[in-house]
DNA sequence: GCGGCAATGATCGATCGGAATCATCTGGAA
DNA sequence: TTCCAGATGATTCCGATCGATCATTGCCGC
C-alpha cells in the first residue's frame, strides 16, 4: 500500500541526497525514515534503494515511484490550497437558476464583470428544474435563483434586484403602435406569442387578461426571444416583454412598445438564495454586483 | 494533510452511497469512517459533506476532492502492480552498453525479437562511458555490456555470445583484393581507417601490427561504419572489420575482405552483467536470446 | 414507533517516531 | 598504504499517538 508519506519520503530523499538530510527537511529523524522505507519495501516486497556503501541509489522500482511522487504530490498539495480557497469562498461554482425567460439579457450584464472579478469562480446557468426553482435551491442543484416569484420559505432569502415595466411589443405598422396604452379587450383579435411556460406564470394573463375576463384570439409559444420578436416585427403577432428589452430590440427591428393598461404592468425580479450560504464570499459578491448593475439599456 | 486513506473514503462513500455501506467495502466499521472524515474535515477546516437528514451530500470542496481521488487513486493502484512487475523482473529498462563499434548490427538482431517478447521492457543502448564499460556496469549506468574484453572482476560475469573473424576490407580494385591473406608489412604504404578509440583497444594494432613491429602509413579515424566503408570503396584506405560485416556491405559496395595474417584474426564478443542481477527475468531472457541468435549474415 | 443511518465517547492496540547505539563507509592525514 | 575521525544508515527498544472498535446516543423517514 503506497501511502502519501512514502511518496513524500521518496521525493525528499531524492532532493536532499541522503536519509539524514531528508529527515531534516521532513522534520523527522533519520531513524523514522529508515523505519518507514524499510516497512514500505517490505510491503511492496521490493527494494526501492540499493545500499551502495553509505549512498542510497534508487532501483528501477524506486525510480518509478519517484516519478509517481513528482507527478502526484503536487496535485495533492494544489488540492489543499484549492480546498482552502473553496472553504474561504474564494473559489467555487456558482450555479444560477433562471425562472424568468427575458432576464437572461440582464444576467449577462452581471455575469460579465463578475467573471472578471472572480477568475476562480465558474458560473453555470440552469433553466430547467425538476421540482421548480425553489426545489432546485433546496436540493442544492443551484445556488441562486432569478425569479419574479419570491416564495418566502424558511431557509431561503429573496431580494429584489431590478424593476421594469412589462409592455406589449407590436410591429411598427401595427394599428396599436400609435396608442398610449391598450386594454385587454383591444387584443381580442390578436395573436399573442409567449415563452412556453404555464399560463399561470405569465403576467400578461394573470394580471392583464384574466382580471378583465378577456383573452387573445390565438396563443402561440416560442422558445427564444429573437425569433419571438422576428415574428412580431413581421406582424404575425404581439408579445409581452420587459420594456427595456423591447427598446433594445427596437433599435434593430421595426417594433415598438405599448403600455399594458392605463398604468402599466410593473414587475420586480428577485434573486433568491439559501440562508445557510450566507458568508460565501463569491456568492455575496454576486448579490452585490446584481444590486449595483443598474439596468439602463 | 490529504492522505490516501481520505481519498479512498471519499471514493468509497460516493460509490456505496452511505457511510455504513462504504465501511463494509473498506472492511472498516461505520464508526471508523465517521471519525476519519471528521478529522479530515477538521484538518482542512471545511465540511466535505453536508449532513442532510441521514443523507450525506458532498460540498463543492468534497466534489473537488472526490474528483482528485478518482484521478489519483487509480495511479497509485496501477503503480503497485507496476512495481510488483518490476520486482518480479517482468518489466523494466534494460540498459545495454556497447564497447564494440561494429557489434551494433548484431545487437539489432537480438533486440528486435526481444522487444516483441517483452513488451513491458524498454531497451536503451549507450556507447559512451565516463569510466569505461566495466565502470558503467559497476556504477549501474548500464545493466549489460557488449565487449570484446571480458575483464574478470568479482561481482561481474562475462559470457561469450558470438565469434567472428576480423578481416581487412579493401576496395575491389585494390592491389590486395586478390590475395588470400596479407601480412603487416604489406600495409606499410596503406591508409588505415579505424573507429576513434585508443590504439590499445584496436586488435588490428595489438594483434597484427605491433607483434610484427610494423604499422600503416597513415591512420585516420571515422565515427560511423557507413562512411568508413564508403571511404574504403573509394580507394581512400583500408579498414579492419568483422568478416560478416564486410560481407554484408560487400553486397552494395565494391569492397572485398582479405584475411589478416596467414591464419586470420579470430575474435570473440562477450556479454557482461552484474552477478547480483541474476534472477531478473527480462535480463536472463536477453542473455538467452543473445546466445540463441546465430550470426549468419 | 421502528428500522436504518450517522455521530459520539471510551477504550484498546497497532503503529509510528524518537533516543541511543551499532555497523559501515568515506576521506584525509600520517 | 594504513589508520582514524566524521558521517551515514541500520537496528533495538520504548513511549506517545493515532486509528479502529464497541457500545451507545441521536436523528430521520417510513
Amino acid at each position: 500500500m503506497i501511502d502519501r508519506n512514502h511518496l513524500e519520503i521518496l521525493r525528499a530523499v531524492d532532493d536532499a541526497g541522503s536519509l539524514t538530510a531528508a529527515a531534516e527537511t521532513l522534520h523527522l529523524t533519520q531513524s523514522a525514515l529508515s523505519h518507514s522505507i524499510r516497512k514500505l519495501e517490505a510491503s511492496l516486497n521490493t527494494r526501492l534503494w540499493i545500499r551502495d556503501g553509505r549512498r542510497l541509489r534508487l532501483t528501477q522500482a524506486g525510480e518509478y515511484l519517484l516519478a509517481l511522487a513528482r507527478r502526484v504530490l503536487p496535485q495533492l498539495e494544489h488540492a489543499e490550497t484549492v480546498v482552502s480557497e473553496i472553504a474561504r469562498g474564494q473559489r467555487g461554482i456558482l450555479r444560477i437558476g433562471m425562472e424568468c425567460h427575458p432576464c437572461y439579457q440582464w444576467l449577462l450584464k452581471v455575469v460579465q464583470p463578475y467573471l472578471a472579478q472572480w477568475p476562480d469562480v465558474d458560473v453555470d446557468v440552469k433553466q430547467k428544474f425538476q421540482f421548480g426553482g425553489i426545489g432546485a435551491l433546496f436540493g442544492h442543484d443551484i445556488d441562486l435563483l432569478v425569479t419574479p416569484d419570491p416564495l418566502d420559505r424558511p431557509g431561503l432569502r429573496f431580494e429584489p434586484v431590478f424593476d421594469y415595466e412589462l409592455v406589449l411589443a407590436v410591429a411598427r405598422q401595427h394599428p396599436l403602435a400609435g396608442q398610449d396604452w391598450v386594454g385587454p379587450e383591444a387584443l381580442a383579435q390578436e395573436t399573442l406569442i409567449t415563452y412556453p411556460v404555464p399560463v399561470e406564470r405569465l403576467d400578461i394573463f394573470t394580471r392583464f387578461f384574466l382580471p378583465a375576463q378577456a383573452g387573445p384570439a390565438r396563443h402561440k409559444v416560442i422558445e427564444t426571444t429573437d425569433i419571438m420578436l422576428q415574428m412580431v416585427a413581421a406582424g404575425r403577432g404581439v408579445t409581452a416583454l420587459p420594456g427595456w428589452l423591447v427598446a433594445e430590440y427596437g433599435q434593430s427591428l421595426p417594433i415598438v412598445p405599448v403600455r399594458l393598461g392605463a398604468h402599466g404592468l410593473d414587475k420586480q425580479i428577485f434573486l433568491g438564495r439559501r440562508e445557510q450560504d450566507q458568508g460565501i464570499d463569491y456568492l455575496e459578491a454576486f448579490m452585490a454586483l446584481a444590486r449595483a448593475v443598474r439596468w439602463d439599456p
